[in-house]
DNA sequence: CGAATAAAGTTCCTTTTTGGAACTGACCTA
DNA sequence: TAGGTCAGTTCCAAAAAGGAACTTTATTCG
């Protein structure tokens, strides 16, 4: 199988990853939440080419998580910016730092917490059920296929 | 900024991809998740070239993902098993599945449910705070740097 | 016995993707 | 007029991925 066929499979996680399981579009989606918006300003961030994150940002317009908005006109300059199917990725987000956090260490002593908006509080991000609010690890959960 | 520096990274994100944000990892790890351990079934079933297959599975081993256990001898044979640090990506996985179900529907019906192993119910997996139970996202929730 | 099969890789070669750095085009400012 | 800014594009070399055949140790089939 190539890369680009993953669009159509009928597993989720391959579908999800045809848009963002590549190389640098996390860091891309990383610093759009962070308020970067502009394209020097992510390449000098990033230290990406300007050739792959020209692409990238391509791509992800393509897929609708981030859209292209005129900031000015003359000459016309445009800006990316989080559409609502890409500011839905903040959980991905979110989970995978909490995962780094715990099992990645840094090398140099630094570390990222999320603090609530209302409280200032820190958060501990736990993944649950909506409904029951119960907590959802490999250790509780099976996947269903359901073909139909 | 070169892939392979990212280890180093003070973002946790950043470090989380170093290890996981690579064009084939999650898949092979979607995989374990369900149960395949071996290298024939795993290259079958994802139809990636043996070759990157290996690669894949010796730096998830070296990063402590994976772990590389005989299961005979004469001839010796391994298979691949996750570990704890790879189990606990199991919500990582989960959330990103989640979004794609939402966000990035299947050309051919068919999907994905998870189930609570102890009722069989059907769960909506949700990032919540584990303290007071609050909703995460990009809304109610900021990063902050920890520079200590 | 010899041939075929199996699992888990490795090797070799071609095609794609990146990395790196310079260049472009439309303006703005000193 | 020279230089600066921003958002790319172009070109070339280096790295990674795709594809297919080959290897090694051992088992089964005829």
């Amino acid at each position: 199988m190539k890369w680009d066929d993953l669009r159509s499979e009928s597993c989720p996680v391959a579908r999800g990853l045809s848009v963002i399981g590549d190389r640098w579009t996390m860091l891309v989606l990383r610093d759009c939440f962070l308020g970067v918006r502009r394209f020097e300003q992510m390449q000098e961030r990033l230290g990406i080419t300007r050739h792959v994150l020209a692409d990238r940002l391509r791509k992800l317009e393509e897929d609708g998580v981030l859209r292209r908005e005129a900031y000015q006109e003359r000459p016309l300059r445009h800006e990316y910016r989080l559409t609502e199917k890409g500011k839905a990725l903040y959980p991905v987000l979110v989970t995978l730092m909490a995962w780094a956090e715990e099992h990645v260490p840094p090398e140099e002593k630094s570390s990222m917490t999320l603090l609530s908006r209302d409280t200032g509080e820190v958060l501990e991000p736990v993944l649950t059920d909506a409904n029951t609010g119960q907590r959802i690890t490999h250790r509780n959960v099976t996947a269903r296929r359901n073909t139909e």
